[in-house]
This record gives C-alpha cells, structure tokens and sequence, in this order.
DNA sequence: CGCGTTTGACCTGCGC
DNA sequence: GCGCAGGTCAAACGCG
C-alpha cells in the first residue's frame, strides 16, 4: 500500500485523522490510498477526463436534489465522502473512507455480496462486492475502520463499462481530443 | 422462481 | 516447504 503525498509519511501506520486541511469542497474527512500511484494525487482533478466515480453519483444527487449518496437508510449529512481516482495497469482503484452509518453506500451501481472476510488488523469483517451488471467487473470492498467504526472505508476496483441505472450523468468534453466522457464510466471504444 | 446474501472451503501470493 | 492472510468460489438459504 502507499499512500497519497496527502497522506506520505503515514505509511504502514492508520489513515485516521484526515480532517486536518483538506480542500474545503468537499467536506472531506477522508484518506485516499492506492496499491499502486501512477499520476500525481490531488484530489478533484478537475483535469480527469473520468472524474470518480462516487463523485459522480454524489454531485448528481446533490445537484439533482439534494437527496442521498447513500439510499439504505443514512441521511446526506451522515456521509461524507471524497475520494480520489489512481491508474493502475489493470485499471483504476479507488479508495476512501466515509463517515456513514451505514457500510452500503448507494453509488447508483448494483452490487452483489460475493463474500465475507475478517481481516488481521481489524476486529471488522471486510465484505466483497462485484458489479451485478453483466460484463461488468469492477468490484468493492467495504469494511469499516478499525479506529473509528463511524467510518467506512470503501475500495473500488476498475472502471463501469456501462452507465449506472440510478445515476444522473454528467459529460464532459476532453480538450485534446474533443471526445466526451461520461463521468464514471470509460464506454468501450467505439460505444 | 429468480436474485441476492451468507458462510465455509478453497486458492494464491508472500514472508520466513 | 510451510504457514498465514487475503481474495474468491459455490452451495445453501432467504426473500419478494
């Protein structure tokens, strides 16, 4: 695991604490943390082409309407969210954490509980979750901080490669190539 | 009946 | 080679 300039200096130690000095966006609260960082770390790169993709189910849902990031049960203002995109070889890999009651965070897509595990350092069990959309493999692995069970800590694994039924989507266009990207999704070429 | 969850078993990578 | 830990599989089960 390495950490995010944000958060350098912090390794093999917890990623609490983060409420320091964030970008003032977002109320952030959260660590970000990646196995692998191939592009500088900032969070809300506002030079992404993808933006991420939690976000995106976030900014539709609060622009929208100011509902709910999460639909299973907790309020807006009991989940706070950021999160940050990193490149893997494979893909992408999203982690953050969030301050929720709940563990499901309702991102628009549909996931299915594919198994359980407890983990070493944490008295919390890690649970595994996979893309149900057909094609799709992007999985998530939810498990709550061991430090602060308020806190959920959510990783993502690779890129949607189809639209959430549950999001309202924003586009935006690259300004090299003119192409339009659907935030939170990376359509197949040619799609 | 279809879909999602649960949970123990199994597989794999890694450190010693 | 062995043991441990993390990740995945798949059968059983529950629910709408």
């Amino acid at each position: 695991m390495a950490y995010l300039p944000s958060q350098a200096g912090r390794e093999g130690g917890s990623y609490d604490d983060l409420e320091s000095d964030q970008p003032a966006a977002f109320d952030i609260s959260d660590y970000i943390l990646s196995d692998e960082v191939t592009a500088p770390a900032s969070f809300g790169q506002p030079e992404s082409p993808v933006p991420p993709m939690v976000g995106v189910g976030q900014t539709a849902t609060q622009t929208s309407s100011g509902s709910n990031l999460s639909a299973a049960g907790s309020s807006s203002s009991a989940t706070r969210s950021a999160v940050e995109r990193l490149r893997t070889d494979e893909g992408s890999k999203i982690a953050f954490r969030t301050k929720s009651e709940v563990e499901i965070l309702d991102d628009g897509f549909k996931w299915r509980k594919y198994g359980k595990k407890s983990v070493k350092n944490s008295p919390n069990p890690r649970n595994y979750y996979r893309c149900s959309t057909e094609g799709c493999s992007v999985k998530k692995r939810v498990e709550r901080d061991k430090e602060d069970p308020s806190y959920v800590i959510t990783t993502y694994e690779g890129t949607h490669n189809h639209m959430s039924p549950g999001v309202v989507y924003y586009t935006t266009q690259d300004s090299t190539s003119g192409r339009f990207y659907v935030a939170g999704c990376e359509l197949p070429p040619g799609s």
